[in-house]
DNA sequence: TTCTTATTGAAAATCATTTTCAATAATGGA
DNA sequence: TCCATTATTGAAAATGATTTTCAATAAGAA
């Protein structure tokens, strides 16, 4: 997985750095979506001692390769990170938490003449493991 | 039409103002995706002399009555303007023209025990009106 | 190991957005 | 129509987020 990271980093002359290791170990495993003070905070938390300014230059190199990707909730700006290609995702607007969605109808219809390049589909809500977390009945 | 918004104003306990009419004239009819400091110029190169922090409030306000939804691109917030409930938009990645677009598969597949409460879609790409201008035989 | 150059972090600079506050204007009622 | 109330305005200041600068460091290539 770091491997595949590293070359992807390498293709465009990025280096894989100690701080960039450890900042995608962090954002890989939480599966949240997080402003970049946030992931700050959260590097200083797990005792990574790295410059917000490198987190916010990481985020622009990952959403550069497309590993990350922002998007605005409440006037925020959020990342969101993942390695696949083609798919959306379920952020949940309690805990952040991101689900990724696979099915996507391709075939979106468009205006006439109109030729699209990306699309992007977010769907808001509150997800399964926050509910849990919150009523859940062996906590 | 302008009915409709001074209502829906009214509702909330807005006023419309003379800026608020004007502002929302010229959004109204641009159907551009603009940027608040777009729409700032616009409204000066326009001959309305309003200041920005006006256009900021203003683009609250409108946020909150549903009437402008804000997006990222390349790292800018721009708003959509609009009057329809539930939709999508197709916006021009080279003009920033906004399309409508009214199907939708409200049957979004979503993970078990997830309740969605609202869900964005937007396609960009190059529209017809800007290929029209740009390369169109009537120019 | 050594060289080259991308990367880092702290501070400063910039840019976007919000707050403050006194003056003004929009609504509702007399 | 006039008045009273209160939302709105705009300029300036404050805040907050992001970018730039620059000297020191570390990654990758040879
Ligand atoms: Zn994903
Ligand atoms: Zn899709
Ligand atoms: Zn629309
Ligand atoms: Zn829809």
């Amino acid at each position: 997985m770091i491997t595949n990271i590293r070359s992807l980093l390498h293709e465009q002359n990025y280096r894989l750095t100690q701080e960039r290791k450890a900042l995608l170990g962090l954002f890989s495993h939480a599966n949240k979506a997080r402003t970049p003070i946030q992931l700050h905070q959260a590097a200083l938390g797990a005792g990574v001692g790295i410059g917000l300014t490198t987190v916010y230059r990481m985020l622009e190199v990952l959403t550069k390769i497309g590993l990350v990707s922002p998007f605005l909730l409440d006037g925020a700006v959020y990342y969101t990170y993942c390695t696949h290609s083609h798919h959306h995702h379920f952020i949940c607007l309690d805990c952040h938490r991101v689900n990724d969605l696979f099915d996507c109808q391709q075939e979106l219809s468009t205006p006439d003449g109109c030729v699209v390049e990306y699309h992007k589909l977010d769907l808001f809500g509150t997800c399964a493991t926050f509910t849990r977390e919150r009523f859940g009945e062996f906590n």
